[in-house]
DNA sequence: GATTTACTTGCCACCGGTGGCAAATTGGTT
DNA sequence: AACCAATTTGCCACCGGTGGCAAGTAAATC
């Protein structure tokens, strides 16, 4: 293992004190522009990088960024995940990932002590945990940057990105409307997390604007994964009135959905329209494609990355100036179609 | 922000030197049991916990770990973090994440710097990166711990975890055999990674026990992608002549299969019987559910994080001794059966 | 009781940077 | 030439731990 150059080594071949070095690491303005060539060139040919923990126990700087989630969805995380990373990447910051338990009574306790051993500058916390306000509270007395996630406006613009899941879910209700659909049922997330609430509302909202009411017990609580999709799917269809179409809280649900419908012999999307929401890999991939919304994952991750990056350099107004909120947009797919009148 | 309680606040509070508390958080044998169980209150009493980056300064280690890949399959990723963070949250450890580009020049350098910058304590390398035998001959010279995940056994059990495809493949092909299966084709990985080759090799292997020969028009390459999978179908499928089975690299494509042979009209599994490789997510939740090899991911990522953790603590004989070999298993669902006889 | 041996503990330098301030240099004024 | 402000550079302490070795203490041996 070839031994690492130090920042000595560069200040006595440069001829100049660690200091020098170290202000021309960092950028400093006040450095000779004769001297920064000189040292930058001896930099580059050593080919020295700063040790980093050095550097953090010194400055309490790690370049070093955490991503809290406590989530089932593998295809989002790993959206996010990419995104996030491609911002670290060209900033220099590397990501440290963290899965922890939402309704543990130690999640507060797991993240600040998380935060605190690897001493990371910041970070990215996803829904469901970004609901927690006991969290937010405890990141923001404890002075760390942090950015939320989240389908709801719950904190001031520097430290959330929001995507209207809300409005893209009225607009779902809008385009069930328009295809003649009056007999509506909706599988919701737990309705524990705003963000399902957020759906479900802006879904009853949109419908409201066409007079059409979602009745109670087509109204069912899923837990966003495929299993209790195919549950809450069989539940409706196996009933005597059945639904003409069913809105998912997500995809995975949509697609136990069609599961469902397939084993029961009921045609999507000839008697039974199926949409789900987010748009992830599965959509595309099932049969037939589901109709859904595209949430832009990617984007909000780059835009919180962007922001958190920002905030941690200081640049506050900066950060909160970076657009905060995102549209997510209707795709339509092959599982979704215009009622048949005969079936009334 | 509360200010973090130091070795030297516990010392002095316990009345011993830091070197003594420094002996016990790090387990050292040599302290007095009375000492010890004073320090060790003291310590909670404070809640403190040792700064990482003087720490790491001091003995050149981080308590973080690398997860190096270049691969687009978000669900098998998803799968092997999983594993490695349930493992290092268990042990202490951090989970740093590194995409980067196997076939890029600078493959080696990035991944050399990426550990040299986090001051990582090891690396877990992820196909097809892992087949990079410069990469892995540059981590052991510059004396790096890392572990690799592969399809082939291309290094000592110390830093390798196997998966045998190869015999998995060959399994499949029994199984197609014994359906009457003979016109089969089968849809490759890219050539050039060496899990492609050994489960095409493989299920050609077991075809040959059966006196069953692959038309060699009817191996074609995809790159494991969902649309590669859909445009190789398709040349298969509206070809004059069809196979009654084909065999998939990996689930992605196999789903690729299934839409295009949808669309053709083709029914799965009375006309077209369809397999594919991995069991992820994707597999059940497709219609009709797939048939495929389930490869054991999780399992390689716990065993190869257990291993990497124990060379970093130098056992290195108990690195070596942990299981390095995986079967992967046939999992039956819907989308094979046998072949129909009067189709030919 | 003196000496040896084994075990505990403490001291101090050091890991590789940055912060604060003093010193040196530069250039412009009077 | 002397003086002053602004800019550049260097010195030294410090961040919070660990390593090596010496010192202190207790138990074992003669």
């Amino acid at each position: 293992m070839q031994k690492q150059a130090t920042i000595n080594d560069v200040a006595r071949i440069a001829g100049v004190s660690k200091r020098t070095v170290s202000r021309v690491i960092n950028g400093s303005l006040s450095v000779g522009d004769t001297t920064r060539t000189r040292v930058e060139k001896v930099i580059s040919e050593l080919k020295y990088s700063p040790n980093t923990q050095a550097r953090g126990l010194a400055s309490s700087r790690s370049y070093l960024l955490g991503l809290i989630y406590d989530n089932p969805d593998a295809l989002y995380l790993d959206d996010v995940q990419r995104g996030v990373l491609e911002v670290c990447s060209n900033l220099g910051y590397e990501l440290v990932v963290h899965p922890c338990r939402y309704r543990s009574e130690t999640l507060v306790q797991d993240c600040l002590r998380f935060m605190q051993r690897s001493k990371l500058d910041g970070v990215i916390v996803l829904p469901p945990v970004s609901e927690s306000e006991t969290l937010a509270q405890a990141l923001k007395e404890s002075g760390s940057a942090y950015v939320r996630l989240s389908s709801v406006a719950l904190d001031d613009a520097k430290h959330i990105v929001v995507s209207d899941d809300r409005a893209a879910a009225a607009e779902m209700a809008r385009y069930f409307a328009q295809l003649g659909h009056e007999h509506i049922a909706f599988i919701s997330g737990p309705q524990r997390y705003k963000s399902s609430t957020e759906r479900m509302e802006g879904f009853q909202l949109g419908l409201s604007a066409y007079g059409i009411k979602l009745r109670p017990d087509w109204i069912i609580e899923g837990n966003n994964t495929y299993e209790t999709g195919i549950e809450c799917a069989r539940q409706l269809l196996q009933a005597e009135e059945k639904p003409t179409a069913i809105f998912a809280n997500n995809d995975q649900m949509a697609a136990g959905v069609l599961k469902v419908a397939h084993s029961l012999g009921i045609k999507v999307p000839e008697q039974l329209s199926v949409a789900g929401f987010d748009d992830n890999m599965l959509a595309s991939r099932v049969i037939p494609a589901l109709t859904t919304i595209k949430r832009p994952v990617r984007q909000m991750a780059l835009l919180a990355t962007s922001k958190l990056i920002m905030s941690i350099e200081n640049n506050d107004k900066a950060a909160s100036n970076v657009a905060a909120k995102v549209a997510p947009t209707l795709v339509v797919r092959e599982s979704t179609a215009r009622v048949i009148e005969s079936s009334n």
